[in-house]
DNA sequence: ACGCGTAATGTAATCGACTACAGCGCCGGT
DNA sequence: ACCGGCGCTGTAGTCGATTACATTACGCGT
């Protein structure tokens, strides 16, 4: 800190002469691929000349043109990505984080992306960070170091280091945020409304009669999930029943479903209505209610959250919330892209739908610890 | 075809001076990056001196290494990743090609994968070629480009391309398959022993009593599924229910499932048990029951197969055969990353274990059309 | 015949990091 | 005092592809 540059180690010399060359050896066999050079002597053409058969045919007399492409069928030619990337300034490669790709909820965003990342020319690198691993992962690196052109965030927060270097720069930064909220979101971003969305589940609760309610939220702390809360706890205060309403959170598992609502169900009186903030919550829910000898609907609503491709096959099919996994990583390459291209640079927040999908698990509420099973009509596949 | 070597289109001329060098303008302001030029200039030491500080501390004076770090940071300088590849000849990445990120059971290879491969210093690509799209997609090309320095193939074959590009190659080359089967399976591989497997299965079913017994495999014209069938019709023939033995196949998803089962229920007389190649068929498998009133496990046993994290609470909880998923990803870099180092260098098989797990979706079978709900004493969570 | 534009190709600098080799300083031995 | 050796640094060539600029050939108009 107080330091003063007393650094002294290095001495700066002119060094002498410059010898006869001699180029180090060439070696002699090399492994597998053959270079530019190789297939540009035996065309007898220049490396130019090679370069534009593959990346600038129109520029190529079509003799030449495919005299080379034969060569380089021939040799078995292929450019080396590397060398193509340090001299263009791009990979042509995207990074996306996430804490958990295990998690269908990720794995379904992750499919998106890689679809559209091919049909737009761009590899894809998947970073798990194994939750609140959060921050400085060796990916945080990739794109200072230009390993990849932009990053996708899924997880739980932008890494600190990006966000440094993001800041050194003035331009808008190529990286998309996912499923992020408020102040936790980049420049460009992808999002549902948490607000609306979770008003929505706890109307049609309250319209089915509930008023003890409970939240079962995986990581209260991530922003989407606070705006998810304040959002039920507005409603609840509107409808009068913010004292019923207890919350739980533990993390995205059925584990912690199946302990978050045994400790929701152990209150007096007992909730009767869950909603959960996932799917993954909701089956832990689920079996969390069955350890207590309580069944679903009969005895409790439930309702989880993303609508997993499995969910509308439980027992029974689950009541959940639809949100739109493939398209928004579709939407967030589209958007990295264009920023890329340099069609988008000025921040840019694209909202997604969502849809409430009313299944077999939750019920009308009958007065004290009785229901009716609720509406197979409003049932959706 | 019959075409001489009739190209004429290129000229070789010897072209004429070297004039005055100057040197092309040197991007005046940069974006990001500071490259080690910059580092080495405001230290006051050469490039090599900085690259040592960041390769091989070593080799240089303590006061030197820290003065440099201190600029290194100062710059927020992060070597460029091409460049450094482009000379060292290896990327530190890896590839996997898989046919269906969505699917669990990939996600959680995956999911091993990517924690070993952070562990050993590798990054990860996933290339999903969306089912049978096999073959030739843009994958095929990273390891011949040296985008990447080895591959692993969950997806139902290797890539012709790089078949061909392995068959050029002497050595042993840098592509781990993972649980392929036979002829499929590369010089390095992961696998279960997919005959027992079958076996340990139907044996079950047969020891509660079933003797017709409907498959529901998934992609038959996978080698490991084909081994599968092939055990179970063994096995079959020895206990002489061959005849009441019924296969469907289709694909993996749980409509695919529902399908199948629908086929395989329709029959006279009806099959007492279906056992399904994987998790998501079963779940399938059990929808297509249930719109046929048929109630599990009491008028039909239903066995599946990989057990994914949520099988154990569906209702019934599901019998299963367990998979190491995420164990065979971490094996498969390990021996990946043995390859890459040098350390294997012959064809290496290994084989993981798998591990029946009996729950409630399989009960005895006790004369037409009815069983006792069998054995929650063996059900495992 | 001459000049000039244009199309096709070649030449060589360049991207950024690594590293073999060479240079220099210093210490200890004789 | 001199030499050898070791330790730290610097110099410059190299990895392979791209591309600005130079060069040449050729066609066309006057």
């Amino acid at each position: 800190m107080s330091g003063r540059l007393d650094f002294v180690g290095a001495q700066i010399k002119k060094t002498a002469v410059n010898q006869a060359k001699k180029p180090r050896a060439r070696r002699s066999k090399k492994g597998p691929g053959a270079t530019i050079v190789d297939v540009a002597r035996a065309a007898k053409v220049s490396t130019a000349t090679v370069s534009r058969v593959l990346s600038n045919p129109g520029k190529v007399l079509p003799a030449t043109r495919e005299h080379v492409l034969r060569v380089i069928a021939t040799l078995n030619y292929s450019p080396n990505a590397s060398a193509k990337s340090l001299r263009t300034l791009e990979s042509r490669k995207l990074l996306v984080i996430l804490s958990d790709i295990s998690n269908p909820f990720f794995a379904l965003i992750l499919q998106g992306i890689e679809e559209q990342a091919a049909r737009e020319g761009y590899a894809v690198f998947v970073g798990d960070t194994r939750v609140e691993l959060e921050g400085d992962t060796q990916y945080s690196t990739m794109l200072p170091r230009r390993e990849v052109d932009g990053m996708i965030v899924l997880s739980h927060g932008v890494p600190t280091a990006i966000k440094s270097w993001m800041q050194a720069n003035a331009t808008i930064p190529p990286v998309v945020t996912a499923f992020m909220a408020g102040d936790e979101r980049g420049d460009l971003s992808i999002s549902i409304d948490n607000a609306a969305l979770a008003t929505e589940v706890i109307e049609h609760l309250y319209g089915y009669g509930h008023r003890r309610i409970g939240v079962i939220a995986g990581m209260a702390q991530a922003k989407q999930m606070q705006m998810r809360i304040e959002a039920v706890k507005a409603f609840a205060r509107r409808a009068k029943i913010l004292k019923d309403l207890s919350i739980e959170a533990g993390r995205f598992t059925i584990e912690s479903g199946i302990t978050c609502a045994t400790k929701l169900l152990s209150k007096v009186p007992r909730p009767t209505a869950l909603m959960c903030f996932s799917d993954r919550l909701a089956l832990g829910a689920i079996e969390g209610a069955r350890r207590l000898g309580l069944a679903v609907p009969r005895d409790l609503s439930i309702v989880g959250c993303d609508d997993l491709p499995t969910s509308a096959y439980l027992m029974p099919p689950l009541t959940t919330v639809s949100l739109p996994m493939t398209d928004v990583g579709r939407e967030a390459v589209r958007l990295l892209v264009a920023r890329l291209r340099g069609t988008v640079n000025k921040p840019t927040a694209i909202v997604m739908p969502f849809k409430l999908m009313v299944r077999g698990s939750t019920a009308v509420f009958k007065g004290a610890g009785s229901a009716v099973v609720g509406t197979d009509i409003t049932t959706v596949v």
